[in-house]
DNA sequence: CGTATATTGTAGTAATCGATAAAAAACTCA
DNA sequence: TGAGTTTTTTATCGATTACTACAATATACG
């Protein structure tokens, strides 16, 4: 269908192996070098089909929303608060222990600080992990209307909470913590949860 | 004292400033034109007192633990575990929040990821963060032989969970958080604690 | 003063960074 | 077949990277 020479490689492939490279190295640790290599793009059909690095990673970060980081929306969709919780703990160790792919969040892992000339994706990720943390506190703010969560609770602190503690453990995925170690202080950050403990772990 | 001519420059007071700039754009992202601007010393001066880019980060990492992360044993010299713990959160949160040095901690912002080059960079910051919660543990463990911590409790588990909130904050503060958010979910991590929350915040 | 020592300032190193120019190659359509 | 279109290939581009050689400068010591 397309008019002229064929592409030789498949876009998401491409932006798949791209991604993990971003996500293993980071932004700015992700030399165009190492991602054309990765993705068996050379540098110009790169920059034809992506634009330049900066909306190369963005469209990888889209695709990692998309695909491994899809946990966090399915999680909220849990019957109870409590139980989107606990999936989203789950899927945080899931994919921070994904021999598939490297340890830990690209929301963390991909740039927390970085050169002046990078800020543009600090800034980015900043937001994502925002509206993350906006979705979990929405469907914390409709368990509270739905009952399901005491009226006393402060949703948008409880959010914060819960995604700080997935943030921390995407920290520790990098410093080479154990799936049980994971598991065993998501099982703890949950022992604060509003309304008693009824099964403790 | 010294035989030939005189430094135009305080080691120390440079270190200092290379410190801030590791801190604000991490390790790669600081380019040594940025750390002799803002150390004011010049590039062969920077070389002949600190050796190379890697050995004046490491420097800086000691200063750092030295001075704006001293909170850390200090707070372990808490009376009680409890004590030591809501000092920790308090410690790390007023560093973090500090308008005289970066948001966050260099632990994480440093280097969560890199380049391969810069990888003995990734794993100091990773062996120093184990290190400071191991420190944490022994605290929880000599606690639970004094009585002052329910002796069912695992010390590892809570010092993990203790110090990955910790983290979580770091990159809650990387996004911008403002202290009352920090110290909000602070207090709430605080609700686990074992043996019963007598004070809610 | 003169010599030794150590730092400073200037200039520049090779290598790598992200990004491209230009031409050859592979397809569609007339 | 041949014109038109898009990609691949090859060879780079200037800028920036971490790093250093060399000579001038400023001190202490004899």
């Amino acid at each position: 269908m397309p008019r002229g020479r064929p592409r030789k490689f498949d876009v998401e492939e491409a932006l798949d192996a791209a991604l993990l490279v971003f996500w293993r190295h980071g932004y700015e640790g992700a030399s165009l070098a190492a991602l054309t290599k990765a993705m068996g793009v050379n540098m110009p059909s790169l920059y034809a089909a992506f634009g330049n690095k900066e909306l190369l990673f963005r469209k990888a970060l889209e695709r990692y929303l998309q695909r491994p980081a899809s946990y966090l929306p399915k999680a909220l969709e849990a019957p109870t608060a409590r139980g989107a919780a606990e999936q989203l703990f789950r899927g945080a160790i899931d994919m921070a222990m994904n021999p598939r792919h490297p340890d830990g969040c690209l929301l963390v892992q991909g740039a927390l600080t970085a050169s002046p000339s990078a800020e543009p994706i600090c800034k980015a990720l900043s937001l994502t992990r925002a509206a993350a943390e906006a979705a979990v506190r929405r469907r914390f703010e409709a368990a509270i209307a739905a009952g399901d969560l005491p009226a006393g609770v402060d949703a948008a602190i409880l959010a914060r909470y819960i995604i700080t503690v997935i943030w921390g453990l995407s920290v520790q995925a990098a410093g080479g913590a154990t799936r049980v170690q994971l598991e065993e202080v998501a099982a703890w950050a949950l022992r604060s949860w509003p309304g008693g403990n009824e099964r403790e772990l």
